[in-house]
DNA sequence: GAAATCGTTGCTCATATGAGCACCAGTGGC
DNA sequence: GCCACTGGTGCTCATATGAGCAACGATTTC
């Protein structure tokens, strides 16, 4: 027989029928040692699956190797749900690994935009007490469009405070400006300086990213329009973190419309200890690439598949040791 | 934490992670006997699920069942196969089946047939050692039709007992003739009846079914016409078992056709110790359960999806006690 | 209110299992 | 032919795990 027909022996009666070992091996003429480490490469050949189905399930292999890739200090990755609800997924389970974020931060810097919002929305009321949550980049003052709703800047931070029984901190500014010096200026008023230098001294950042196209909120919010996101590819962006467009290494890439946006910089949040990307879809790929691999954010929160994405390719700068990632069962 | 999501995270950590339950335990804050307990429930809810991939796998629980819930002396069943190709896997199981079958036969009553021929074609040279090989029903009188090519009667038989180095003994006579009194005569003529004595005497059959439709070999063949057939599907036939028409209880559809067809009868099959069913496909549903459910045979061979059909159907005559077949993982 | 019953919990103990190690067989270089 | 070497094999031993059990608490039943 085989040597791999003998592994799927060996599993079968093993995983299917609970035998153990040393009557396998009797019942295959060998020694249970051998059997034990047929049962073993039959696992890491693939051979025997074991897959744990539930929307909650995490994928601790892949979260692992995201870590271990990209020098992580954390990284929770959900199952791909079978529909359209990785957003869903994901967004809980950021919302669960902020609830249970030690230390519980006394100040939270937030982002905005579609992702935050549902976040914001699965969070548990009483996450915690006493937090004061500040807005890291503009946005209040546009009025929201028709599809944005409730789900704005200034009420995703607002109700994140609200069910930690908190306060929420609003940056009282549009995201860009159409000059830099109307930038520099409000970014020197009392009280906008008095809000980024709050945000600076959080202690921990949630933000998601943004997609470089028409869909961007950017460009609903009126902020941009569809001809400037157009332009921003072309110089080779990928997406924005924080209203601030980056290309596939993470740097920004138009100095000048940087230079109009106001909010926190992306050095702040590298060198912050917890910076935590939230992120789904296949759309934000791209994004989601540069922003691990150019250190912008400390932890990620995502889906299987996203997570497979940044793992399988090799295109990021490789510095960290890629350990194998053995999954392993006793 | 709710007590599924509980289970979920014990689970990962155990199957994901590779950690022990008492480190589980020590970071779920519970013993490790609640761990090994919640384990245990993933496990036989779904949520753990462990799967074995490969084209050569068994189904050791559906066969438990089969074998439970219908008092088989075995149960052979092959994993469901993404392609068209369950054909394939289970002749080929049914070929592993008789190789390794003990004792080995000293002869081997085998029916013909599309199934048939594809496990003839699967079986080892060699698989033993002087085999006589006796063909149980008529069929070879008539040229096959263009389709069968090869695959026709005696050249499947030939093509066993050669490969186990023995000898084929063919039984000369049409399936189905066309009045009862050839029937009676053909039967008692000295080579005919020899043959059918030998069959008798068979340790062990081989045989699969046909469904009771125009797919029919015996239709193929111009034993039956179209008509024929669905007028016996009108008094409730569900296929064939060497040329013999049975309805869902298993009987004898029509005692007149049946007195003109050749071969052992069904009671010979239903005595012998070793009676082996090969069958796979959904359109055979229906006449495996007849011949499972009947007695026809002491061992099946088939497929996942087959298996699945005839244990949870809950029409069989349910006589045997249905223990649970609960999968256990160590 | 008392009793009975059921499910849960933490435990003891026997056992199944994996890590680590010495050893052997085949294999290829010299 | 000789010798290092690799890959597999069977072992010892520490450890992880499940079965079984007694105690407990909750819920139902009278």
């Amino acid at each position: 027989m085989s040597d791999e027909l003998l592994m799927v022996r060996a599993a079968e009666l093993y995983y299917e029928d609970g035998k153990t070992q040393d009557e396998i091996g009797a019942l295959l003429r060998t020694t249970r040692w051998k059997v034990g480490r047929l049962l073993a490469k039959a696992r890491d050949r693939g051979i025997v699956r074991i897959e744990i189905v539930h929307p909650r399930a995490r994928r601790l292999s892949l979260e692992r190797l995201l870590r271990e890739q990209y020098g992580l200090a954390d990284a929770i990755v959900v199952p791909a749900a079978d529909d359209a609800d990785v957003q869903a997924s994901v967004s809980r389970a950021a919302a669960d690994y902020l609830a249970a974020l030690r230390p519980i931060p006394r100040v939270l810097g937030i982002s905005w935009g579609r992702t935050l919002s549902a976040v914001a929305d699965r969070l548990t009321p009483g996450w915690a007490n006493e937090v004061r949550v500040v807005q890291i980049n503009g946005g209040i003052s546009l009025s929201s469009a028709p599809g944005a709703g409730a789900g704005s800047a200034a009420s995703t931070a607002a109700l994140i405070a609200h069910k930690a029984g908190g306060q929420a901190i609003l940056l009282p500014s549009p995201a860009i400006l159409e000059h830099a010096a109307t930038k520099a200026a409000i970014e020197s008023d009392r009280t906008v300086a008095g809000v980024l230098e709050l945000a600076k001294t959080a202690t921990a950042f949630l933000f998601s990213a943004g997609v470089a196209d028409g869909s961007s909120v950017l460009v609903e919010s009126g902020y941009l329009s569809a001809a400037d996101v157009d332009e921003l590819v072309q110089q080779g962006a990928v997406g924005d973190v924080v209203g601030r467009f980056i290309n596939a290494e993470g740097e920004i890439v138009d100095p000048a419309l940087d230079a109009r946006t106001v909010g926190v910089g992306h050095d702040v949040l590298r060198e912050a200890s917890t910076s935590v990307l939230v992120i789904a879809g296949r759309s934000k790929h791209p994004v989601a690439r540069a922003v691990v691999s150019s250190g912008l954010c400390s932890v990620i929160v995502t889906d299987e598949e996203t997570a497979r994405a940044l793992t399988q390719d090799s295109a990021h700068g490789a510095s960290h040791g890629t350990e194998q990632g053995a999954s392993h069962v006793a």
